[in-house]
DNA sequence: CCGCGATTGTACCTGCAATCACAAACGCGG
DNA sequence: CCGCGTTTGTGATTGCAGGTACAATCGCGG
C-alpha cells in the first residue's frame, strides 16, 4: 500500500516464480500467526486468518500452496507448524545483523526499540556523522562514525541497513552502504534512492500514508498553506 | 507493497471510480516535484519523473490523466502548477491536525520531527497512558492522558491519528480514537487493527519490510533462533 | 463403520493494472 | 512559414492478481 513499488526485481540468484506480491504478504501471516501463538491456539483456518487480516480465505490459500501443503483438510492449519514453516521460508528462522545509520531522535528510537530480535533481526552498529553524537550509548550499541561503515559491515557480513538520515543525506549514503556490502535498504528519508539493480530498497514515510488518506476525506483542515 | 492492503475501498461519499493504487502512487509524484522545485526546475517530463521513481513514464501519465490534462505536449508539466494541482487532488494544499497516542520513543521522534507541516500535516497533541509522562512537554504540545482524547479530537475536528503505542494496548486505543471521530490511523504497532469499514487504518512495520527482504538474500545470519 | 460438516488445494474465470503504440500537439530553428 | 524532434494523452493489448467453485480429504459423532 502504499509505498513505493519495490525498485528491484527478486534476484536471479534465487528461483523464483513466485510473485513478489505474495512474498510480500508472508510477513503479515507470520505476525498474525505469533499473535494466536500468544494466545495459546492450537490451529487456525484460512477463514480465521482471513478474518483477522481482512483478506479473503482463498487469498491465504493459494499464497500458501505456492510453498507447499501446509494444512489439513477439515481441520485447517497448525499454527506453530505453519509459523515455522514461514519462518523458514523467509529465512527468517534466525537472527539477521542490521546496521543503522542515523543517530537523530528516529534512528535512537528504533535502536531503542526491544522488539526486532524475537522477528529475526538485530541492530549490531549505529552510525552518525554529528561528531558530538559519537561514542554516544545506546543499549549494546554506540554511535560510530561514518567511516566506520565498510569495516563494521564487512566485519558481520551484513547485508540490510536502515537509513534515518535527512533527506539530504540519504544518497550520498546509501552509496556509501552499498559499496560495503549491503544490498537491502530500509530508507526513512522521504526520497526516493537511486541505487544498483541487485539492490533492494524499501521506503517508510508516513506523509505519504496520510496523504493518500486525506485524499478519501472531507475537507477539514487547519489552514491554508 | 508491501504493507497490508487497506482494509477500507474509497469511501463512496467521494465520487470515486479511480483506483486506489493510483491515489497511492500521487503522494510519490507529489515528494518529487517538491525536491525538483528545490532544485529549481520548472519543468518536467513524464520520462525524468519516471526515471527519477523507477516507474515507466506511461504509468505516470495515465496515472495523471484521471485528474485532467496537466501536461503540454512538446514540452512537458510545469513542476509549481503540477505541484499545486496534485496538492489539491490529495487534499493537502492546507494543513490538517494530527493526534497521536504514545509518547514512547518512538512517539516522541515523530512529535519532535519537523517534516510533517510543509508537506500538510501538523502534530496538535500527544497522548499517553502513562501517568509520569503526563505534562512533559515537546516543543509545542504537552503529553496528556488518553481521557483528553474525546476533548481534544472533538475541538479539533481532527479526523487523522498516529497510533504508536505497544501492540497489545493498540487494538483498546484505536476503538477510543474511532468513538472520538478519528476516521484515519496510522498504526505504528505491528498488529491488524479490527476497525468499523468507514475507517481507514495504513500500518507502518519495519520488520515487515525486513522480512520481504530477506526471502531474497542468501542465508548469512548471526544465530538461529 | 458410515455419513456429515468443515476445510484445504486448485483449476478456471474475471477484471483490472500495466504496458504498448500512436495520433495529436507543441516549440524551435532555419 | 515549415519541418523536425519531443512529449502528451489515450485506445488497444497483455499479463497477472484475486475471486469462484468444487472435488478431495479429514475428524467426529453416532
Amino acid at each position: 500500500m502504499n509505498e513505493p513499488a519495490p525498485q528491484v526485481e527478486p534476484q536471479d540468484s534465487v528461483r523464483n516464480d513466485i510473485p513478489d506480491i505474495v512474498i510480500g504478504r508472508l510477513p503479515i501471516y507470520l505476525r498474525t500467526l505469533k499473535l494466536l501463538m500468544e494466545r495459546g491456539s492450537e490451529v487456525t483456518s484460512s477463514q480465521e486468518l482471513g478474518d483477522l487480516l481482512g483478506i479473503s480465505s482463498a487469498q491465504i490459500r493459494k499464497d500458501l500452496s505456492h510453498f507447499g501443503e501446509f494444512g489439513k483438510q477439515g481441520t485447517g492449519y497448525n499454527i506453530p507448524f505453519l509459523n515455522k514453516q514461514l519462518e523458514k521460508i523467509l529465512k527468517v528462522d534466525c537472527v539477521w545483523p542490521v546496521v543503522m545509520v542515523g543517530a537523530g531522535n528516529l534512528g535512537t528510537a528504533l535502536a531503542s526499540y526491544n522488539g526486532f530480535e524475537n522477528r529475526g533481526f538485530r541492530i549490531v552498529a549505529l552510525f552518525d556523522s554529528a561528531p558530538e553524537k559519537i561514542g554516544q550509548q545506546l543499549g549494546a550499541i554506540t554511535v560510530q562514525p561514518l567511516e566506520e561503515i565498510p569495516v563494521v559491515v564487512r566485519r558481520t557480513h551484513c547485508q540490510v541497513a536502515v537509513l534515518a538520515v535527512p533527506a539530504a543525506a540519504a544518497q550520498a549514503v546509501s552509496a556509501l552502504l552499498i559499496e560495503s556490502g549491503i544490498n537491502s535498504i530500509l530508507c526513512y528519508a522521504p526520497i526516493t534512492l537511486s541505487v544498483p539493480e541487485n539492490v533492494r530498497v524499501e521506503y517508510i514515510d508516513p506523509v505519504i500514508h496520510f496523504q493518500h488518506m486525506t485524499y478519501y476525506l472531507r475537507k477539514g483542515c487547519i489552514e491554508d498553506a
